[in-house]
DNA sequence: CGCAATTGCTTTAAACCTAAATAATTCGTG
DNA sequence: CACGAATTATTTAGGTTTAAAGCAATTGCG
């Protein structure tokens, strides 16, 4: 085979593989979104903000809940306001920087959380149950490269920019 | 150690895994999207729609377009008005059912098409280019596993549902 | 200091997506 | 054949998400 064409289907096993991603996560996900409404009456990304406070019990700023949660400051701001209003979330002042907003999970929210998170991971082991505990290693650490080089490439194209 | 302790374990490496997979996609997803954004003027769902009639060069019903899609029919209805507008895909009448419509891409649309398609399978080489071939072969292998099972547990479940 | 640039959050407008309701058609079964 | 059930696409109403603009507070630099 030439290089060419040898190139052409490494493209293709890139794509492929890259349709099979998405294809994956979002079934995955359109069954975790389905359970999260039926059985808890809430949304991913309520549950996802709720899951990254209750990583930093000390709290974070909209801005860093934006970034770990890869979705723009204005979806944080509503996402924020309805937990905030249901009490489960809340919006503290941050020393020396009247701009910055520290948020919090409060203890219903805590405890609203730590029920529905048992659930969860359940649903997630099941859902990757049809992988033995070494391919599971394996795939995390694929995804790992992945990750980084993705990461990598960011950096590269801001300094580019 | 024992086995309630590997099995807390093996459930913590479920849930990492999850959480990467959708860090992952999300870093493709997002690059795609913006790039899509600034070079071509169009949005993921609507490449997305022209990749699956692409494909079939046939035409599809909405009805499948949806389920290739994984999205709601009225999503793909909404999607379609617009390309349709734009003169990039027609609806044509299918023979002995009139409820049913078959979606074409247009000529002009297929060219559109062709071009981004090109342009969008680079994008996708670049951001998997962390992996070497086997790593590729490997991940498509072990997502194919994710895939299977969650399809069968999915009609499991209407089945018993 | 003075003031321009930056940072942090919110608001806004437009696209997207879903679930549920609707309308038209086809299918299945007595 | 008749008629209820299922299928196909669309419409509607209600959220979600994003990019971009806006506002307020802070920082940095001459």
């Amino acid at each position: 085979m030439d290089l060419e064409a040898r190139a052409h289907e490494e493209h293709h096993d890139a794509l492929r593989l890259w349709l099979r991603m998405l294809t994956c996560t979002q079934l995955v996900e359109q069954r975790v979104r389905g359970r999260l409404r039926e059985q808890f009456e809430t949304t991913l990304p309520r549950f996802d903000l709720m899951a990254q406070l209750e990583r930093s019990p000390e709290g974070l700023k909209m801005n860093e809940l934006s970034r770990r949660m890869m979705v723009t400051g204005g979806n944080v701001t509503g996402i924020t306001d309805q937990l905030e209003a249901e009490g489960l979330v809340e919006r503290s002042a941050v020393a020396n920087d009247r701009r910055a907003l520290c948020i919090r999970l409060t203890e219903a929210g805590r405890k609203a959380f730590t029920e529905m998170a048992h659930v969860h991971e359940g649903w997630i082991v099941d859902a990757l149950a049809g992988l033995s505990e070494r391919e599971v290693t394996t795939l995390h650490k694929l995804l790992g490269k992945v990750k980084q080089h993705m990461n990598q490439n960011v950096k590269r194209s801001e300094v580019e920019a």
